[in-house]
Formats: structure tokens, C-alpha cells, sequence
DNA sequence: ATGAAAGCGCTAACAG
DNA sequence: CTGTTAGCGCTTTCAT
């Protein structure tokens, strides 16, 4: 009637429930005749392990830090805003969440050597790349803590895994849409970019560059306007730009500049057809925007998808399990006005 | 030190288990001062009650099945792979799956009315619309079962919830994408329909044309072709549709033609600038098909969110928990070549 | 209105 | 190598 426990399976294999549990848990001390009795059971019964009650039992927690830039980026409150609301969504979980000034290596460097290894099993860090943040991760992985990197990767490191979007893809992507967007109106192409950090920008922009000039090859790609992600610059030089360059069909927003660019369209607004926008991270100003008409597509990485996949590749690292090599790897969203969450 | 446990809390607050308990699950038989005594004592430990134990010794099982169409559609057999390889993935949940021939209401009545009200807490059922289903389905929840629609929906029958996504707004996503992919190339759309549903359809063609119609005027939808689904006839049909009208600049594929396209597309490969298209749900064929060039997007829907949301639906009414009114709404997914999973 | 005690399915010492 | 026993945190009789 109900599930079989292990208590039916001992009862089966005719053994004790310690001999079921070594077998379940692949313990040592049990002969292989005995194992094959109990497997038998097993299989006749179609028993399964209730994964609850063994926790229970185990009465282990898993305890995990993530260490977020502070500031203002809305992604990174996206992801903080998850970690602290859902706190309880992962059983026998528990989590902590520290953040670092945002672009301070030293800062995070000493973030991480501060973790005390006896009360954390994994860390979760948004890396910045530098010589100190790999060294104090390396450090803290010789202490036994689990380490995975968090939307930014920090390849031939010792973190054991990346968990985020490729961001090449998520160029090609974005060119993709662009340039199907902008087709039959051979033009330029401004990439605004910004200063989130250097390696995954490059990466955005190899990616689009890669598509536009192999698909695309009428639209000229402009030098990428450097924003540092500050609105007022973005606008600013946008703005030049596009009165500078009267056939600019489309703008890739690679940064978080995309107020900027909401901006710069408002004013130069008149010129049409306006060009086509496709910007990253899905924002209030960003949605507003798609509403409005003044951009046409989102490229999103979510944040629920990436704590998820973040928490449980640290559970299985912390736990010994194996670790799917792409467990990590979080899906590109497309936007539209008509398909927003 | 550890997550304090109602043993802490029965300590604090001066009671017994029991008291704790009573509170924790709103029975009655407390006084107001005992239960004011033990919030406090929960409030000053912070205590979080242990979800897993509680099941764990409540030992309840939500028993849930699953009504799905037989039959080839690749996007029903992933619903039922998500649901047969997953299904231990729902702790306290017994998931059951049957099948009925497509299409067929009576068939579908009868599975309805076939299910055994005292083994079966909840059912979600992919339904066809007809009275007879209704008056089942209204029987069925008569019968004390919890019931939600799974994919096509069923409004203003008795059915509580439902799982899926929003079909007019996927039409519309799709023209968006059309739209602006034909830009500049006046011409002509052809919708390829099918026969998955009428009311489905019907919405994705509804909003498709309500996008088209109001920004991209200057393309026009030629009468849809009704391919029921079936490669060969969607071949030849849209063959002979290509071959009469030069200028056809999209494609929107809302059913399960997908195939036929591609062959159609392939036959009639020459002229050149080949037509965008846009098609439904990513398959083998259709991922292949955004690799190699001839399908310009994929609109889709994840078959683990729609198991994942029908599952965690269910059991909140099952378990009298409160649904949230959107809960079982499935986010549409745009896929292009670089952004496939 | 409150408490004691016996489990839920599994794990973890500790004996044999 | 194998079995016994005492819990994990919570619910559930059944007393009081």
C-alpha cells in the first residue's frame, strides 16, 4: 500500500536495518552476497529512500555564505532580494549572505580569508579578477570550504565551478536579434558598454561582434561607447553619438547603462525609424522601456535560476555527490513587451 | 547554535509539546495567555519550523495524477518524461500518469470520471472542450478532488486552477519577433495552424494578428493554412503558398507543423531573401532547424515548469494552502540559434 | 485546556 | 561483518 521503508526491506533480505542502511549508503562491511540480497529486496519491493526522514536523521546542515558586491546594481539586489526572502526554501540549507564594496579586490580578498572554515561549508562569491581575490580563494579552499564563482567567473582558479550565463553567448544572442531587427537598413551599429567588470563585457561584445560581422555584414559596428554604467555619461555621449551618426540602426546596451539610453532616445527622439535597442537585465526601467516602444528586447539572466543553481551545485560539492559539468550554466532569456514575467 | 526546535520553544514558553504544537497548526484548545506565551517564546528563538519533519511524521501523501493525450506530440511526451523520471523529485507526493487517445472527449470524460476519488487527492488534465469533459470534470470535483487544466485550458468550468502559459500573448510575442525581423520587406505573413486545439490556436493566431495588424502594417497576413498538423500536408500546402506569392516575407508556425515547414522551406530554398520564420515549441526538429539557418526563432514552453507548477499547485489546494492567482502562469521562452540550452 | 508517550523513515554510535 | 538502540523534529493518540 504505502512506499516500503527500509524496515520492509530488512524484513525481506531477512538482515537488520543498520546492514540496509551501509548498503544504501554504500558503506563498507557487507558481503557482496548480503548486498545482493538486499538489492534484491530492494528491487522487489520497489523501495525508495525517503530523503526527508534521512536528513533528519543525519541532522546536517549545510551551511553556505554568498558574498555579493554592495551598491546599487539592480541585479545584485535581484539576487540578494532571493537569497534573503527564499531563505527557508532549501531544507537542511543554511544560508548567509555578506556583501563587499563592489570593484574593491582587496575588499573581497579579505572577504573571503575572514570566512571561518569551521562554520561554513561553501562559498558562493561574484568574483572580481585579480592576482589577491585568487590567491585568498585558493587559500580558502585549502581550508575544505567548497567555492563556486557567481555570475562572474574566475577561470584556472580553484573554484570548482561557475555558476551564470556564458556571456559570449548572450552576444551572440543579443546580434542575433539586432541584426534580424535591422535587416534591409544597412547602418551603424553603436555598442554602449560599461564597467560591471571587464572580463564579461569583452566576452558580450566578442560574441555580438562575432555574429553581426559574420551574419550582418551591412551594418558597421561603431567603437563601443564607454559608459562606466553611469547614467548621466551614457546619455551624454549617446546622444553625440547618434547625432553624429544619423544612420545608426541599432544600439546593443552590454551594461548596466540602460537608463542612459532610455534617455538619449527620448531626446533625439524625432529622428525616424528610430533605432533598434536591445539592452541587458530586466529592470523596472527596462520594462518600462519595452513597454513604451523605445527598446525592443531584454537579454535576461534570472535570479531565482542562479541562486538555485548556485545553492544546489554547493550542496552536491559539500556533500561529495557529483556535479553535472553544466549544472551551472543558467539559461539566456529573451524579452519581449509581449512575453514580460 | 543550532536552529532551535519546538523543544526550545516548549521550555521558554513553560509548556508541553503538545501546546507548541496546537499553536503551530492552529488547533484549538489554547488559551489566549498560553498561546500569547509560546508566539513569544518563538518569537524570541526565532524559531522556523522544520517542514521536512513534519511531513516526515504526518505521513501524508499527496497522491496525484496526471491526464495527458497519447500519442506522438513531442511536447505531451515531455510533460510525461518530466513526470516519470522526476518523480521522486516531490517529497510526500505519489504521482501517478495515464494517458488517453487524443482528441477523443469521450475518452477523456471517461478517464475522468474513472478516477478513484478515495485514492486520488488532485488531477491535472490536459482537456479538450466539450460537455462532456465539463460535466466530468465538474463531477470529479464534486467527488472531494482538487483539479487543475494542464496546457489547454477550460474556463468557466469547475476546474480550480490553471497551468500554462497565456496563449494570446505568445501570439503576440511571435509577431513582435516577425514583425520586426520582416521590417522594410513589405509583403506577406502565412500562419500555419494545425489542429492541436482549437482554443489554443485560435489565441496565438488572435495575438499575432493584433500585433501585426497594429505595428506592422505594412505586412500582410494572408489566410491561414490549415496543415492539421501533418508534415506532408503542411509541406505541400505551404509549397504551393511560397511558389504563389514571391513575396511572402514570415512565416508563424502556431501548432505542430514545424516539421513540414522545414521541408517546404528546404524544396522552395532558392529565392532568396528566404522568409523569417517563427514556429512553436523547440523539438529536435526545430532546434536543428534554428542551427542550421532555416528557423529564424523558437517560442516555447519548459515542460519541467509546467510539471513543477501543476505539482506545487496541486498540493497547496490539496492542502488547503492559499494559490496564488498567478501561479500557474508558465513564462513564454524565446530561443534563437545562440541561445539555445 | 494541557501533557506523556509512541512513532514517522532513517542514521549513528556502540556492541557483538 | 552484522545487529541493537537511541534519537532527528514534529505529529498524534490517549490520558489527565
Amino acid at each position: 500500500m504505502s512506499r516500503p521503508t527500509i524496515h520492509d526491506v530488512a524484513r525481506v533480505a531477512g538482515v537488520s536495518l543498520s546492514t540496509i542502511d551501509r548498503v544504501l549508503n554504500g558503506r563498507s562491511g557487507v558481503r557482496s552476497v548480503t548486498q545482493q540480497r538486499v538489492a534484491d529486496a530492494m528491487r522487489e519491493l520497489g523501495y525508495e529512500r525517503n530523503a526527508a526522514a534521512a536528513n533528519l536523521a543525519r541532522r546536517r546542515q549545510d551551511r553556505l555564505l554568498f558574498i555579493l558586491p554592495a551598491g546599487t546594481n539592480s541585479f545584485m539586489r535581484g539576487l540578494e532580494r532571493e537569497l534573503t526572502q527564499r531563505a527557508d526554501a532549501w531544507q537542511f540549507t543554511s544560508i548567509s549572505v555578506r556583501t563587499v564594496p563592489a570593484f574593491d579586490d582587496a575588499a573581497l580578498a579579505e572577504a573571503l580569508q575572514a570566512v571561518d572554515a569551521d562554520k561554513t561549508d561553501g562559498v558562493a562569491v561574484v568574483a572580481t579578477d585579480s592576482a589577491v581575490v585568487r590567491a585568498a580563494l585558493a587559500e580558502l579552499r585549502n581550508r575544505g570550504v567548497a567555492v563556486v564563482t557567481l555570475v562572474f567567473d574566475l577561470p584556472s582558479s580553484r573554484r570548482q565551478h561557475f555558476v551564470g550565463i556564458d556571456n559570449v553567448q548572450a552576444g551572440r544572442t543579443a546580434a542575433s536579434l539586432l541584426g534580424r531587427f535591422c535587416r534591409g537598413r544597412p547602418g551603424q551599429i553603436v555598442i554602449v558598454a560599461g564597467s560591471m567588470l571587464v572580463r564579461d563585457h569583452a566576452e558580450r561584445r566578442l560574441g555580438f561582434e562575432q555574429v553581426l560581422r559574420a551574419e550582418f555584414p551591412e551594418q558597421q559596428v561603431l567603437p563601443p561607447l564607454e559608459g562606466l554604467d553611469d547614467q548621466d555619461i551614457v546619455a551624454a555621449e549617446l546622444e553625440a553619438v547618434l547625432r553624429a551618426n544619423p544612420d545608426v540602426t541599432g544600439i546593443y546596451s552590454l551594461g548596466a547603462g540602460t537608463r542612459g539610453v532610455a534617455r538619449a532616445l527620448a531626446v533625439s527622439g524625432a529622428a525616424l525609424p528610430r533605432p533598434s535597442v536591445v539592452v541587458h537585465e530586466l529592470t523596472a526601467h527596462s520594462r518600462q522601456a519595452l513597454l513604451d516602444g523605445s527598446f525592443d528586447a531584454v537579454i535576461h539572466q534570472d535570479p531565482a535560476r542562479e541562486i538555485a543553481a548556485a545553492v544546489s551545485v554547493l550542496q552536491s560539492l559539500v556533500q561529495g555527490r557529483p556535479v553535472e559539468p553544466d549544472a551551472g550554466r543558467i539559461s539566456i532569456e529573451v524579452f519581449l513587451r509581449d512575453n514580460l514575467p
